[in-house]
DNA sequence: CTGAAAGCGCTTACAG
DNA sequence: CTGAAAGCGCTTACAG
């Protein structure tokens, strides 16, 4: 079930099949038709390693995600992939995938590389915003990077415009008259959680008033976030919250989440204390659109800006692929804005 | 960067060196200090796809996934795949991962083989106990299945003892006083599920007594899990559960769920018909112990079933490894056992 | 202990 | 429109 066997079946030269199959312009009919049938009736699957050999192509990419960090945000990385894996599919691509050890992202990306199994590379987001891999932008090898790469660094990317989102949640709080605002951000090494904190500062200053009272940075699961809330108010007291006594030292009547799973760890918090939302506190988180962690989860529904992490995968393959076909330039960067999506986890405080 | 550049450098044959490279014993120690210093210092990384024409191995396993109805379990097949992974990285194997169209496992499975990208294939639960992908078994070819394979397929497989699991907790909430007991399971088509049916069945006969009044199969969603019990609830009128009306159309006062998202969309049902947990209903989940998915997510924490899903993929991939090297057998099959954690969610009900 | 040569299954100039 | 031949970068009998 080889081209030879075709070859000799159909007493052609391997060349003529192979390009019969292959769709070449100047194969003869009559002999297409033969070949292809052929090879339909002997059940002939072309031998995806030996034509890699000779093209030099994989029909193949690589995505690189860090493990450790990532596991906790594993619906968000799977919804990527998944977004991704589609439109690979399409294009009769595979998807090799990895995850290394934090901190080994350029060897992951470099093996890979090297071991031509891959024709390009998909960088999950932080990736990029980590200082030691930033010198794989140079390695002069498709990549296309999920985040807003740091560094000056030129590799094609697409991004979802966090300041903006950030600011926006915080301009809508500040409008319902809160002033003491809480963020419970990602790792503010990596660029979509310094944007995001960088947006709220900018609602901030343009409001002219209120101020970011608890800023904390981390782990986007569900136990930091209760955690964060916890030690906040146990701190604070919790009274002073429901009793909104105002100074600096006030807890946030308002919490903005860079996830789903934080703003659940925090709603914990808060009822484990006797607290609602929004009755107490009003929560904006951001979500990713995953379809195991939906806004609904909390109660009540969460008020969220939302982007597709999902179609973001799919956009990002089919950068990969443009690329990888020279059709963009390394500079080329995507930023699409998030949506606000008013549910139930704001209120409007009263004067 | 090639073998020639190597041996060229060292004057030494191609042969030699490739033998040096990979440990054959034959090698000179000296020439084997040279050639390994010469590899180091051009930075040689061998060819991949070439070493795989060559000796017919593709250092590589696939895991083929159904899209569909995978997206909203999205969690536990990232994590599956990270035990999958971690292993495989320590063997230095790499990851190939297909998600294909429900009803086309068959091809995706044949198209990878095909392709000789992949020395063995990892089928995610589902896939064996379905009639089209039984076939599967046939192939000659190193598979190893998550899940218990139905219709006499012998194929190695990993899954976990659901009947044992589910009848233990049935049996947990006969003891406790409960009688109607509800079964919020997924799709009963396949093996874990009816597994679960049954053994739910198996500690109701045993018991002699309780009945099972209610049995919902299907997607293993928020959503899903709260409309079900919803639409029982309105049918049956809300007042029924708390007041604990006898009688064959009275609701459950316990409900089995076969996943925690199923759980907590039940328990937003509850919630939003002014009922709680456990007072009202009590509840024991499956839990395949993913970190974004903890048994805390829920208010009251969940007592569970509990089985790690990402240690089950690191086994899986041992096994295909095994399989590979032909060191098991193809009806080799491991089930393991899944715990019993108590939490908060179940009521003991007084006489 | 080392090397010349064939081969893995394709693709693709090159020649006709 | 078709074919003979070289080549992709390795591995591995086979011979010495």
């Amino acid at each position: 079930m080889g081209l030879k066997e075709i070859a000799g079946e159909l007493g052609l030269s391997l060349t003529t099949v192979s390009r019969a199959l292959n769709g070449y312009p100047e194969v003869g009919i009559e002999t297409r038709r033969r070949v292809l049938s052929a090879a339909e009736r002997l059940n002939y699957r072309p031998n995806a390693v030996a034509r890699r050999l000779a093209t030099g192509r994989a029909n193949a990419v690589g995505v690189v995600s860090p493990l450790s960090r990532r596991t906790l945000e594993s619906p968000i990385v799977m919804d990527f992939l998944t977004g991704v894996s589609e439109k690979l599919a399409e294009d009769g691509l595979n998807l090799v995938f990895t995850q290394v050890q934090e901190g080994h992202e350029r060897e992951g990306c470099e093996s890979l590389i090297a071991s031509g199994t891959v024709d390009g590379l998909i960088l999950f987001s932080p990736l990029l915003e980590d200082e030691r891999t930033a010198s794989l932008a140079e390695l002069d090898f498709p990549i296309v990077a999920h985040g807003r790469p740091l560094h000056g660094i030129s590799v094609p990317s697409l991004s979802i415009d966090n300041y903006e989102a950030f600011r926006q949640a915080a301009g809508h709080l500040l409008a319902r008259g809160h002033r003491r605002i809480g963020l419970l951000n990602g790792d503010e090494r990596q660029s979509y959680a310094m944007d995001r904190l960088e947006g709220v500062k900018a609602a901030l200053a343009d409001a002219g008033e209120g101020e970011l009272v608890l800023a904390a940075a981390g782990e986007m699961s569900f136990e930091r976030g209760r955690d964060a809330v916890a030690q906040m108010l146990d701190r604070q007291g919790v009274g002073a919250v429901s009793k909104e006594v105002s100074g600096a030292e006030a807890p946030p009547t308002a919490l903005l989440c860079s996830s789903i799973l934080l703003a659940l760890g925090a709603g914990r918090a808060l009822r484990e204390r006797g607290l609602e939302i929004p009755r107490d506190v009003s929560i904006i988180a951001h979500d990713d659109q995953v379809a195991a962690l939906p806004p609904i989860l909390a109660w009540p529904a969460l008020t969220t800006t939302t982007s597709s992490i999902r179609a973001a995968g799919r956009r990002v393959a089919e950068l990969l692929d443009a690329r990888i076909r020279g059709e963009i330039a390394a500079d080329h960067s995507e930023v699409w804005k998030a949506d606000l999506v008013e549910r139930e986890s704001v209120r409007v405080l009263g004067r």
